[in-house]
Formats: structure tokens, C-alpha cells, sequence
DNA sequence: GGGCCATGT
DNA sequence: TAGCACATGGCCC
């Protein structure tokens, strides 16, 4: 469904003649948005009626809320943009000069990306097991909540993520019917199996997209990318009945733009050329970017007047000055028509949750019996992928819609029902009285070693990887990579490009000229022993919900900020990874994050320095820099104990396979912390230097 | 660490 | 008749 059920029609209300009022022309609601199927929709008449149905509810109020509050922050980055002074434009335009040529460097075409998305999954699935449906309006989900509709059923306006009952008033004859995820499963199988043929290593974006690496395929048979489409959609059809529509591009964000233009049942091919590539980026719509949404497209349309991926370049300078890095990375990004070409970063869940909407209550009694069935059901997930949290959050939807979330982080790691029960009930208690309509558990903070897991073999494997990382010999290992909780992703074998990547992250710290200004790191002249641990440091747009947050503008509105910003942009952090600890001191998170450079990574570490070239900084004890061997145990021991005390640190299944640590999201939050306050040493007078054992053949 | 936001199905 | 979900990642303070 993926790439159907966005796109919006705002603007052209705005446009619509102006004989009295009309009020719903405000109301700014993605159901009105068109998208594949939706073209002939009158779409005043839609939004007519979607307001009508609204308006005066709860929800309704609430959304307005939530639009004033995108006005706010429109006019607040509005002003701040208008702010800028001739000097500070021209700084920032240099910085996105630079920032281009460095992405259009990145710039890839060795690879053939196709991205695959079924036409209407649910309800396809649907028809297939009633044929009685077909041609037939029909939306999949009930009377609150539709998941997807059918081509019939879309052009009276029904789509996705419209409640029922709106949608059977612009097509009273909609068939609803109710969801079958098994059945979506099976058939999401299926097709699976015939996405494997092509690519063993494809992802799995949901349960009806994928992306392919067909750039074998097509070379060994000597076709060209849109023929494997072709032929792949074809299979899929002869083997499930279902159609889908195919994208094949250079990178897989333009791939999943491009299964979006001839769907249902066709496809796309973006030949391999930069200025095809240019050409079709220049009208095209930000939105159909995955990861700009609704309020990212509005914030770039409304306070930069950017609408089209082109002016994403033309209005770099801005950008550059009012996002952070790695909004401002991806934006230019897009601009560009660059995206991921190389197989995806391996994601780790990072937290696990679910929520229940009931009937508004204000019974302290109901309440708890829901949060009590929802422990139930999330210590069952948890203990099915073995996971235990030590953070757990409550999110609260009041009756009046609004969200509030309230967290709680524990010593302890915890999975089960009543753990998860008791310390739920406590966050709740602290809200009551309250009348609530929704009540959500989420538990983060993962440990990392799964419960049962013998420890000892782990450990071994750790230290063994530990010191070939700390003597720069990454472990290419063939170390299993642990379980693939995820659905979302499979998982490819990166092995051999990451310890090249990690040499390469260290030399590309010291090769940045914005690198330069950093006179004052703490531990420049340290013997470091890394920890291993990167986090991914891209975010993929695979499955989504990856958009890095366009309002960093709120945080820039006093010179001071700015100020900060400005040494961000020229400082450490700037673009590359790093693995500078000075960076943490002016770091803003994100720029950690860099969208689409592919490997850019950064590093975790804890360190251990020997102070004045003998003094251990973490326990004191002395070994002169000629006992190389002792040292090394000694940092594995410091390791060892750290990972075994520090049910948070590393991810441990990083640390195993080596292949994977680079792949391997950590619970970054944490260690980012750590690192602020790891080289206490960084205050200390000490002579420390670079020794041996980070330079070990 | 906590709260909240954005995205996408 | 009234009625608008769920899961996850990430940013900012």
C-alpha cells in the first residue's frame, strides 16, 4: 500500500474559486490527499465531506490544535529565515555549495534497484479469496478504521487511514471488510518466494513492497532492468493473481518513487544516466519523497516556497542554515536524485510496543484491566523474540485526543506480565483522575544478551573480537548474526566492507579539513582502545518512519543557539563520522546521522587511556607501554567486565560478529551519554599518546 | 532519561 | 447513531 496512500491535494483547495466560505478548505487532513486510482475524485467534494463528518468532534478540535501548532512553528522559521543576514546567507550557501559536490560525489550508478509494491495489497488479497468483491467498491477495516481500498472504492475518495464511516458516506455502497492479516501474510509469502529468485538478499519493506538488487540478474541474463520487472511481475501474478507495480532506478529511493507513477499494474524504469536522473527529479513533487510527509512538506513549502525535489538545490542555502545537519543532508540528497544504492544497514528493533483504543473511560478500575491486558500481550511479544527492556513508557490518548507519553527507566531489565503490569500501573496512577480513549506500552533499552543464552561462549567471541578490533584486524568473521527478530529486513553480509569502512572512518576524521578546528580534544594524544560498536549511521528509507526532525528551528531562534549551530556545521561533526570525543560537547545528536552517504557511521567507545603512558584511567593500575600483551588483556578485562556489569552498553551481538557491527543499530541514547562523560581523563593533565596497541598489525 | 513528533502502513 | 489506529524511530531538552 505503501506508496498509495500519500499525496495531497492542500494546495489546490486553496485554489478553488472564491463565491463564500468554505470552511473545510482549512481542514488539513491526509484523507483528502489523492493517490494512485484517485485521479477523477472530485476532491472539494471529498474534503467537503470529510469536514462535515468531522467537525465539532473531539478529534476534530484536536487536529486544529495540532494545525495551529504547524502554523506556529511555520511563522517561527519564517521569521528566523527572514533573520538572516547577507553574511550568514552567504556562509550558508558556501556550506551547501560544499555539501552538494561532496553528495554528488557519492553519486552511484553501478546498481539497478527495483522496488516492487503490490496494488492494493488487502483488498487484492480480499477479492482473490471472494472473487464476488471484484469490481465492487471495497475498503478493507471496519467502521473506524480502513487499511486500504480498492480501486473501485478509491475513486469516490476512500482511501487508507480514513475511518469507515466517513468513507461509506462518499460511497454508501462500500463493501467493508474486516482485516485478515494471515491471509496478507501468506500471500505477502508468496510473493516473497518470487522476489528471492531474483534477489536472495531483497528487502522485505512490508508485507507488500520490496526492494530488489537486480543488478545481477540483468547482467548474467543480459536484459535490461525494466525486462526483469516485466518478467517478475508477470511470475508474481502467474503465482499469487495478484498484480504490483514496479520502479527500477540507481538507488532504491528514486526505485520506490518511480513503482508509484504507472500503478496499478505497470511500471517505471529511470534509466542509469545523470541526466535522466536530474530531468526527472527537477518537477518532482517533495512529496512523493518517502519520508517527506504532510508536515515536512508543508513546512518546506510554506516557509521556503520549495515544492518541487529542484528547489530542494536552489534554496540549499537556507536549508543548510535553518535544519540540522542531517535534515539538511537528506534534503539535498533529494534534490539530487541520490539514494542508497548499497545493501541496507542492518536494523536491531529498538523498542516494542502496543496500544489499544476503547471507549473514552474515566474508570480507574477499566483502566488498569486494559493496561493489564496489554502487559499481557506485550511481555508474550517480548518473550517471543526474547527481548527484555528496562525502559518502559505509557502513552496516554485523553478523551479529548490529546497524546501524552511518561516514561520510566529501570535498573533492571524486565519482560514480563506482571513486571510490566506493576511499573505501567504506577505511570498511571501519577495521571490519574483522567478520562482516557487509548492507553499504549512501549519498552525500550533492550539487553542485549537474550535470557538462557549461555554467556560464556558469547564472552569468548566478544574478546576475541574485541582485540582484533582494538588492533585494527576486524574479525570478517563467519560468527552467526543472531536472530532476525525483524520482518522488515533481511539481512546481507557485509563483512568484508566494514572493517574497510572502519578504516576508513578513521582516516576520513583526520582528512576533513572541517576537522581542522578542533585544537582542544581531550583525547588526541590517548591510547584508545575502541569498544567496537558503530550505529548505523543512515537512515534508510525503507520501511519508513525514518524522517529526521524538520523543526530543528524551534532550538534556533537565539543567537546563542545559532552560534552552536554555526560551530556544529564548522566543527568536528561536521559530514563525516567522526569519532572525536570533543564532538559530544557540541553535538546536537543528529549529527550522528547522515542520510544516504551509505557507510557513514559513528562510533561508540570507551576508552581506555593510559595515562602518562602507564596508568591504566579506569583502575589505576600501571603497565608501561612495553608490555603490549598485558595491556591488551588488560583492556579485554576492562571490556569483559564492563559487558557483563553493563546490561546496556554494547549491543553484544554487535561485538560477535564483526560483520555486523557496523550494521548494527545500538541503543545509541545511552552511549552517547557515555561518551560525554567517558574520558574523565579528558580534564586531567596526562601526557597520553597513541601506543601500541591500537597500532598492532 | 523523558516527552513528543513524524512517518508509514 | 456515532464514530478517526497502531507501531517504530528519532530529535530535542
Amino acid at each position: 500500500m505503501a506508496a498509495e496512500e500519500k499525496k495531497k491535494e492542500e494546495s489546490e483547495s486553496e485554489s478553488a474559486s472564491s463565491d463564500g466560505p468554505r470552511p473545510w478548505q482549512s481542514y488539513h487532513t491526509v484523507y483528502t490527499n489523492a493517490k494512485a486510482g484517485m485521479e477523477g475524485v472530485d476532491k472539494e467534494k471529498v474534503q467537503r465531506v470529510v469536514y462535515e463528518m468531522s467537525k465539532g468532534s473531539k478529534y476534530f478540535e484536536n487536529e486544529e490544535r495540532k494545525e495551529a501548532f504547524i502554523r506556529q512553528k511555520i511563522e517561527r522559521m519564517r521569521a528566523r529565515s527572514a533573520e538572516l543576514t547577507a553574511a550568514e546567507l552567504a556562509h550558508y550557501q558556501t556550506v551547501a555549495d560544499k555539501r552538494m559536490l561532496e553528495l554528488e560525489a557519492t553519486r552511484d550508478f553501478s546498481k539497478v534497484w527495483l522496488h516492487v509494491d503490490m496494488d492494493a495489497f488487502y483488498a487484492a488479497v480480499e477479492t482473490l479469496s471472494d472473487p464476488s468483491l471484484k469490481g465492487k467498491p471495497m475498503a478493507v477495516g471496519g467502521m473506524s478504521m480502513i487499511s486500504t481500498a480498492n480501486y473501485e472504492a478509491r475513486r469516490y475518495g476512500v482511501r487508507a487511514a480514513m475511518p469507515g464511516f466517513i468513507a461509506r458516506k462518499l460511497c454508501p455502497e462500500l463493501i467493508l471488510v474486516p482485516v485478515d492479516f494471515k491471509k496478507y501474510t501468506y500471500y505477502s509469502g508468496l510473493t516473497r518466494k518470487v522476489f528471492q529468485r531474483y534477489d536472495p538478499h531483497f528487502i522485505a519493506g512490508s508485507l507488500d513492497e520490496a526492494y530488489l538488487d537486480i543488478t545481477e540478474v540483468s547482467k548474467e541474463r543480459g536484459v535490461s532492468g525494466g525486462e526483469v520487472a516485466e518478467e517478475l511481475r508477470n511470475t508474481v501474478f502467474g503465482e499469487t493473481g495478484l498484480t504490483c507495480s514496479a520502479g527500477v532506478a540507481a538507488n532504491r529511493l528514486l526505485a520506490k518513487v518511480c513503482s508509484d507513477i504507472n500503478k496499478p499494474n505497470g511500471q517505471f524504469v529511470l534509466p542509469n544516466e545523470r541526466l535522466a536522473v536530474m530531468t526527472f527529479i527537477s518537477s518532482l513533487p517533495i512529496r512523493k519523497i518517502g519520508g517527506i510527509g504532510k508536515v515536512t512538506e508543508r513546512i518546506l513549502t510554506d516557509v521556503f516556497g520549495i515544492s518541487t525535489c529542484e528547489e530542494m538545490l536552489q534554496k540549499g542555502g537556507y536549508l543548510c542554515a535553518l535544519f540540522s545537519h542531517s535534515s539538511a543532508d537528506f534534503f539535498l540528497s533529494v534534490g539530487l536524485g541520490l539514494g542508497a544504492t548499497d545493501p541496507p544497514q542492518m536494523r536491531l528493533r529498538k523498542s516494542i510496543s502496543n496500544e489499544r483504543t476503547f471507549q473514552a473511560t474515566d474508570n480507574e478500575a477499566l483502566l488498569y484491566q486494559k493496561i493489564d491486558e496489554l502487559a499481557e500481550m506485550l511481555s508474550s511479544d517480548m518473550q517471543k523474540e526474547g527481548l527484555h527492556g528496562r525502559t518502559l513508557t505509557l502513552k496516554l490518548k485523553t478523551s479529548s485526543f490529546e497524546v501524552r507519553t511518561r516514561a520510566l527507566t529501570l535498573q533492571n531489565y524486565i519482560s514480563s506480565r506482571d513486571d510490566i503490569y506493576k511499573y505501567a500501573s504506577k505511570l498511571l496512577k501519577a495521571e490519574l483522575p483522567v478520562s482516557l480513549r487509548l492507553i499504549g506500552l512501549r519498552v525500550s533499552q533492550f539487553k542485549e544478551d537474550k535470557v538462557g543464552a549461555p554467556s560464556d561462549p558469547t564472552q569468548k567471541t566478544l574478546l576475541s573480537f574485541m582485540s582484533a578490533d582494538a588492533s585494527g584486524n576486524f574479525n570478517k568473521g563467519q560468527s552467526s548474526l543472531g536472530s532476525e527478530t525483524s520482518s522488515t529486513l533481511f539481512m546481507n553480509d557485509l563483512g568484508v566492507d566494514i572493517s574497510v569502512e572502519t578504516d576508513e572512518t578513521i582516516e576520513s576524521e583526520s582528512e576533513n579539513p572541517l576537522d581542522r578546528n578542533d585544537a582542544s580534544d581531550p583525547t588526541r594524544n590517548c591510547t584508545w582502545i575502541e569498544f567496537a560498536g558503530k550505529t548505523e549511521g543512515m537512515h534508510e528509507h525503507i520501511n519508513g518512519s525514518t524522517m529526521d526532525k524538520a523543526d530543528a528551528c524551534t532550538k534556533e531562534s537565539d543567537p546563542k543557539s545559532r552560534q552552536l549551530e554555526k560551530s556544529n556545521r564548522m566543527g568536528p561533526d561536521s559530514f563525516l563520522p567522526h569519532t572525536s570525543e570533543m564532538s559530544s560537547c557540541l553535538n546536537q545528536e543528529d549529527n550522528n546521522h547522515y542520510r544516504l552517504q551509505g557507510e557513514t557511521s559513528s562510533r561508540h567507545e570507551e576508552q581506555i587511556l593510559w595515562m602518562n603512558d602507564y596508568k591504566c584511567s579506569l583502575c589505576g593500575i600501571e603497565l608501561p607501554s612495553s608490555f603490549v600483551e598485558e595491556r591488551q588483556e588488560h583492556a579485554d578485562f576492562h571490556l569483559a567486565e564492563r559487558l557483563q556489569k553493563e546490561e546496556s552498553g554494547m549491543d553484544s551481538r554487535t561485538v560477535i560478529a564483526g560483520k555486523r557491527s557496523a550494521q548494527t543499530q545500538t541503543g545509541s541514547g545511552k552511549k552517547h551519554k557515555k561518551r560525554k562523560s567517558l574520558p574523565s581523563d579528558g580534564h586531567l593533565p596526562i601526557n597520553v599518546f597513541f601506543g601500541k596497541i591500537n597500532q598492532k598489525p
